[in-house]
Formats: C-alpha cells, sequence, structure tokens
DNA sequence: CAGCTACGATACCGTATCGTAGCGAAACGT
DNA sequence: ACGTTTCGCTACGATACGGTATCGTAGCTG
C-alpha cells in the first residue's frame, strides 16, 4: 500500500489559508459579536459549506482563527540586560498598537473567561510571547545583574503589565520614551 | 402647579435597583454574549416590557449595568508611602479576585473596543478607580519619597499594571506577598 | 482522459433573541 | 376611595444566525 498521502490537495491548504486569514481580519475589526460564519463568508469569498467542512462548527473556527496568532517571539540579544529589555519591550509596545494580534486580544479575553479550552490556548499564546522575557531575565539574573532571589513568575507581569495596562484600560500606545521609563524604574528594583 | 416632584414612585427605584442587580450578576458570569434580557428577565423577575419601560433597548441597559461599577475608590493613609501602596494594591487585588467588576472586566474591555460610548465610559471608571493610585505617588513625591520628574500618567500602569496582567493574561490571582514584591520592585525604581 | 475530491450556489430549516401590542392587575399619591 | 402610574403576562412579529441538503462545477491525481 502506501499509496503516497505525500501530496495532499492544494486545494485544501488554499482554503484553510484565505477562510483563517479572513477569519482573524474580522475578528480583529468586529470582534466576537460581528465574528459570524456568514461575515467569514463574505469576506474570504469562499463558501458556507466549504467552511463547514473544513470546521464543522463556528466555534472550531472562532478556536483556529485565535491559534494563528500564536506565533513564538524571539528573543533580542542586545549584549546588555536593558538593551534586551528596551528592544523586546519596544516591539511589544509596537505589537499593542497595532498588530491584529493586539485588536483581537479584549475578543480573546472575553471569551477565555468562559471558555475553558479558548483559556488554555490563550494561556499557552501568552506563555509562547513571554517565555523571551523569562529567558532576557534569567540571562541578567545568571550575569549577576538581577538579584539572585528574583520571582522568574512575576517578572513578565512587572515589564509587560503596564505595557498591557495602558492598551486595554486606558486604550493608549506606549512610546519609546514611556517604554524607557517603565524599564528604568521596574530594573532599578530588580538590580542586584 | 408644581405637584410636588419630589416623590417619585418608589416602584421606580425599586425595579431600577432589582434589574439592574440581576443585568450585573448576568454579565460578571455569563459573559456580554449570554447577557440577553431574557437572561435578565429570569434572573430578575421583572417582566420584560417592563425593563423595555426603563431601559428603550438593550445596549442601554448594558450600558446602565456597566456604569453600576463606577464607584469611586478611597486612598488609604497608613502614614508611609509605601503603607499606602500596600494597602491600596492589596485591595486591588481582591477586587481582581472575586468581585463582580473583575469578572465583567474582560466583557466591558471587548464591548469597549468596538463601542465609543462604552470606551468613553469605561475610561472614566479606570479613571475613578486610578485617581487615589495618583494621589498617593502624589503624596509620596511632595514628601520627596518619589523623584520630582516622576510621570504621573505612568504611575498607574506601572503598579496596577502587574496585576490586570496576571488576572486577565495569565488567569492568575496576586498574593500579598507577590503585591509586597511587586511595589518593592517599583518603588525602588521611583526612590528619589 | 477518467475518476475522485473539493468547491460553489442556492435554498432551506430551526432557533435564539430583540423588541412590541394589548390588556388586566396591582400599587402609588392624594 | 379614586384616578393615575407602573407592573405582569402572554403572545406575537421580525430578523439574524448556525447549520444542512442538494446539485452542479472545477480542479487535482494517476
Amino acid at each position: 500500500m502506501q499509496t503516497s498521502t505525500q501530496e495532499p490537495d492544494p486545494r485544501l491548504a488554499r482554503t484553510r489559508l484565505v477562510v483563517l486569514d479572513a477569519a482573524t481580519e474580522v475578528l480583529a475589526q468586529q470582534g466576537t459579536e460581528g465574528f459570524t460564519v456568514d461575515a467569514v463568508v463574505a469576506r474570504s469569498g469562499v463558501a458556507k459549506t466549504t467552511i463547514y467542512r473544513h470546521w464543522p462548527t463556528k466555534d472550531e473556527l472562532l478556536l483556529a482563527a485565535m491559534a494563528c496568532f500564536a506565533h513564538p517571539e524571539t528573543a533580542p540579544d542586545t549584549g546588555t540586560f536593558r538593551g534586551d529589555l528596551l528592544a523586546l519591550l519596544g516591539g511589544l509596545a509596537n505589537a499593542l498598537a497595532d498588530e491584529q494580534w493586539s485588536k483581537s486580544l479584549p475578543s480573546m479575553l472575553e471569551r477565555a473567561e468562559h471558555h475553558p479550552d479558548l483559556a488554555a490556548q490563550h494561556l499557552a499564546i501568552v506563555k509562547l510571547k513571554t517565555a523571551p522575557l523569562i529567558a532576557i531575565v534569567e540571562r541578567g539574573r545568571d550575569r549577576g545583574e538581577v538579584r539572585a532571589d528574583i520571582d522568574l513568575d512575576l517578572a513578565p507581569a512587572l515589564f509587560a503589565g503596564p505595557l498591557f495596562f495602558r492598551r486595554l484600560m486606558m486604550r493608549q500606545s506606549t512610546s519609546a520614551a514611556q517604554v524607557e521609563a517603565i524599564v528604568d524604574a521596574v530594573l532599578a528594583g530588580l538590580a542586584g
């Protein structure tokens, strides 16, 4: 046997791509309230029946769309602890300002609050995004730039928390100068 | 004339109270998705027609329900800067853990993202809640415990941001010891 | 080319939900 | 006690949306 399942139909991948792309756009622009299958149909140009052949229910489509944001972040390496933090948090500030992920973030939080499976997935995304931050702090600790008794679990909240707070609660973006002020403030408290 | 508008019908106030109470509960427990007029009817025991007599549309009911969370926070005065921060943020950590307001927070954020009027209202609530924090920092600055060039706009994000981050993004509560660690970390960076 | 597979279009069903109509009953102020 | 205001109830209309059925078409693989 082994009838060469090596080549799956390219049409499958194509519609998956087009539909998920449209789905993430709808989610970012309209939120969960406007996230309707018909809206994805209109935006993607893919027939509703086809969408249901790929994702048997709307929730699975939404889940798949949200999973698209699970790209791992890379940790910068500028040589200094402070430089790494500035680079990473500066990128985060920009991402929070205009990336689709940040625009869908409130929707994800809302649904995660009431749907355990989505909460788990979102937590996985958050861990992917905060991993480099932890890595940076760990590196700083090993270099002696950070107190040895630092609680690594608190690091993401300390550094990224203020940025998310400004984005979600105050609806403000954070400038490079403000990122610098935040980093310097927290950094002083962690110095060893 | 002047037929003593002093005494409005107590029935009006009563239903307002009962309905809004039920509405906030539904919102906290079910989120915006489950926030339906019929659900509020079921929970409050008030007839649907009556609800519509008070709030002509569902959105206005939701707006009114969310406005219920606009209680001003009082600033503690323990005598020391650090003590004030610990008291206030400790209270915030507890509120984030189990108050209805925190449970409806994701829903409010989600809707604020796409409804300008709700965004404005939510911002007003946030300012009410963060006002005492700013007051504390200001007091600390005047006492010389905080650098004079502190950016007061950044203070809420620095202190409260980590707590919200843990609640919203990590779905974790924050213990008193962790609050202390956060306060001490940020406080060191703000010292004058 | 032949057969299979995925896609498209349309129509359709069932349900949830917003919002209203109409009428009677109860509670309020005087 | 009486008029007025508010409330409750049932039923209803309208619409939007999730999901399916059917059939025909286009594209892929061999």
